[in-house]
DNA sequence: AAATATATACGATAAATTTCGTACATCCAA
DNA sequence: TTGGATGTACGAAATTTATCGTATATATTT
């Protein structure tokens, strides 16, 4: 199993992992907002991810409800590991920095950067 | 112009980045040593970056010479958008932990970051 | 000079991804 | 109880991306 979602995959997932579990309706109704695509699409889609086991679904009920069976975390190092090879050359020091460099990150997540780092650095 | 270079693309920019200038050969023997791929696809593909303007080539010889128009820095800042927007809702700070996280960084990597944040921080 | 190797051009095809239409089932309100 | 709203199933078309074959030009070698 190859579980990389495409890219209209992931905004599937996106919306599915905030709420946890949802149905056809609740993602196609928060995607109209920012794309223009029909409901028998975003239909269409899940029923491939659920083919791809990218998801689970319970079809007791008439309308299914869907479950991620990918987690946030797992696409996440898939996205970095495919850019960290394609752009970065594999250095993770040079996306952090670029990462950092571009966005202005508030203080608060630098912080939180900066403890993670002190913590990772004294094991 | 949209300027985001596909898959394909991209593994393409990777090479001609390190090497500065290439002929369609210099890329796919590269190429060929990790994919299985012809020659003549290869040579579709620049041609499609150069009408894309993703990259610029000199024809004076018989053997044309590709150069990147888009710079390294470019296609990471647009990866690193992609991803953030996609599976980082849009966190930074949970795209650096992440990726330090996993990928075991150095002390040299570590310390450069950290040097970084400083700088950063104070301004 | 002829044969061979190496180039580009580019249309056509293939493969992967996304979008949509239509058929049909089920639920609910008038 | 029947018509409209809402749901799933699923084939097919449209789009995007990648691959390849063939024609043709230009070097290079013998």
């Amino acid at each position: 199993m190859d579980l990389k979602p495409t890219e209209s995959e992931l905004e599937i997932l996106q919306i599915i992992w905030r709420r946890g579990q949802c149905s056809v309706r609740d993602v196609h109704d928060e995607l109209a907002q920012s794309k223009d695509a029909g409901y028998t699409t975003t239909l269409k889609l899940m029923q491939i991810m659920h083919d791809k086991g990218l998801v689970e679904r319970d079809t007791t009920a008439k309308t299914h409800l869907y479950k991620a069976l990918i987690t946030r975390e797992q696409a996440q190092q898939g996205a970095l590991d495919k850019i960290l090879s394609t752009v970065f050359k594999g250095s993770t020091a040079d996306l952090v920095i670029q990462a950092l460099g571009q966005h202005r990150a508030s203080k608060d997540e630098i912080d939180a950067i900066k403890n993670f780092l002190d913590g990772f650095e004294s094991k």
